[in-house]
DNA sequence: TTGACATGCAACCATATAGTTGCATATAGA
DNA sequence: TCTATATGCAACTATATGGTTGCATGTCAA
């Protein structure tokens, strides 16, 4: 869980996910071509969502091909996403009460710009 | 979107949501207690999710109360998991056609461990 | 067989992150 | 007003992370 959350979280890893939307089954150097960082780098980026399995490999010869794999972020959906649209409607039905019924909610709202001076 | 993917990449922190989940509004003592570590240490884990926006705050007197925000879960599905979910079924016809014509599978899913020895 | 190509491994560096401790400040209540 | 409570700020430390470079190894093709 962590894994896939630490590798998402990451601009290149996103973008290399992109480029696989694009066309999937890319080698180390498709990816990497266009990159400014050093192959290396990108491989070790690469390392990191296999192990997340956001993306599984399949060797070709001397080519390692990448492959998407959706099921990591189907575990997210179902482990975080719902929950969080399920209480969607309770946490903010919650927070609009007591925001609403706070003594004196316009200055309480960030007061520790106040606080220390 | 990568403060988001990294706020939720840490396991205190999605432990701290989960406190919110069966209990919305606490404070940071509220939820620092039953932590095994400092209650400066759960501060900082709270302003991350805050500034990633997955929690709110509302000041009540002394204490900082904390709420959930499911806005930017909304936003990762919007931009993420949809994009996985519709190129679900074609990866997987698309890896399955890679490997089923690929010249010997058995042998080429994990060559790595071979071909260095 | 030999050279070019694709990738892996290891060492190294700079910065980010997660944690600590100590102290300061604001609020609540006797 | 005085004290306890709730939080914030700053400095510091250890480790994780993202990047580099150099070199080794496996595979393809002439």
């Amino acid at each position: 869980m962590s894994d896939v959350f630490a590798a998402l979280a990451d601009e290149t890893r996103r973008a290399l996910l992109d480029r696989l939307f694009v066309k999937n089954g890319q080698s180390l150097t498709d990816l990497h071509t266009g990159m400014t960082m050093s192959r290396q780098a990108v491989a070790k980026h690469l390392h990191i969502l296999e192990t997340a399995s956001l993306v599984s490999v399949h060797w070709q010869g001397r080519e390692k091909l990448h492959y998407l794999n959706p099921v990591p972020l189907g575990d997210i959906v179902h482990r975080w996403v719902g929950k969080f649209e399920d209480a969607r409607i309770e946490a903010l039905t919650d927070f609009k009460q007591q925001i609403e019924s706070a003594s004196n909610p316009s200055d309480a709202s960030k007061p520790e710009e106040k606080r220390r001076a």
